[in-house]
DNA sequence: GACCTTATTGCAACCAGTTGCAACAAACAT
DNA sequence: ATGTTTGTTGCAACTGGTTGCAATAAGGTC
């Protein structure tokens, strides 16, 4: 069984209705790997489905964000990125200098995961971050023109 | 010294002209303590410079959080709110079935900044992030009521 | 103070995403 | 199959925020 059949399963689970807009924005996402925009996604869509709208695209996309099969993240592209939400999680380093993006695993929240619910009760959505700051290589690069400038 | 006007020095410091938008955009926000939004910011600088645009708000915003004296966070409220980078730093739990918004201390997330550092050598900017999920009042009638149907 | 350079502003057009509402169709009952 | 209900869509208008560009003015030099 085709994996987007068995999203399509738990959207109808839930009480929504299973329409060939949702089904067409579903089949697209979980057949790539990696980031897509909402336009991108619009695009593919057509492709087999010419007359869909952008809204239905959004909104299709906000339901499946609700329903956890799908994350949405600024990734300081300018434009918000869909991804199927698959196990385990991960989050995202992005660079500020370089604009490198690199992915590492769910793991490294566990700690503040628990920190959180301990202290505060607060049970946190710690999926698909993006984290912001400046990568090891131009860390160094920064070091050493910082260092050239004190000679 | 009032307040904005060392960081008005900052702003020259680092090589920026100092335009009376500029000013008055960066007096509103030291004067306030709590989240604006842009809309806000715009309002009460046209009280005393009552012709700013707001492109200018804009832009004088993304340059001070550039200098690192202002912070802008989705806390999803529909728009951007802005606030004095304030020492030390802090971040928001926000419930996703009662809107609250709790604030708490930068240090919870002291160790994972040094996992980044030590694993990735990724020197991440955590301050002001929002963090969402489900508080504890939400979570004890959520439990309460999975209760009351299983009877 | 007058002059020069160039960063900054105001403006209007633009962009990604949202919303209100009438038309439509999925799901369910008969 | 047909009808009824109501969740969903398409559309056009709208919102918050961004951008290109000509006009302006901050800050430096003489
Ligand atoms: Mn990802
Ligand atoms: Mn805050
Ligand atoms: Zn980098
Ligand atoms: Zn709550």
């Amino acid at each position: 069984m085709p994996q987007h059949l068995e999203l399509v399963q738990s959207l109808r689970d839930a009480g929504h209705r299973l329409t060939p807009q949702r089904e067409s924005v579903l089949a697209v996402i979980a057949d790539s790997d990696g980031h897509l925009t909402a336009e991108e996604i619009l695009a593919r869509v057509r492709q087999r489905y010419p007359y869909l709208n952008k809204s239905a695209v959004y909104r299709s996309l906000d339901l499946l964000t609700e329903l956890s099969l799908v994350n949405q993240t600024d990734l300081g592209h300018g434009r918000v990125e869909y991804e199927l939400h698959r196990h385990p999680h991960h989050h995202h380093l992005i660079c500020r200098h370089c604009k490198g993006v690199q992915q590492i695993d769910q793991a490294v929240m566990n700690s503040l995961h628990k920190k959180l619910e301990k202290d505060f009760g607060f049970h946190a959505d710690l999926d698909h971050f993006a984290i912001f700051g400046t990568c090891h290589k131009c860390r160094a690069r920064a070091a050493k023109s910082a260092k050239r400038h004190t000679h």
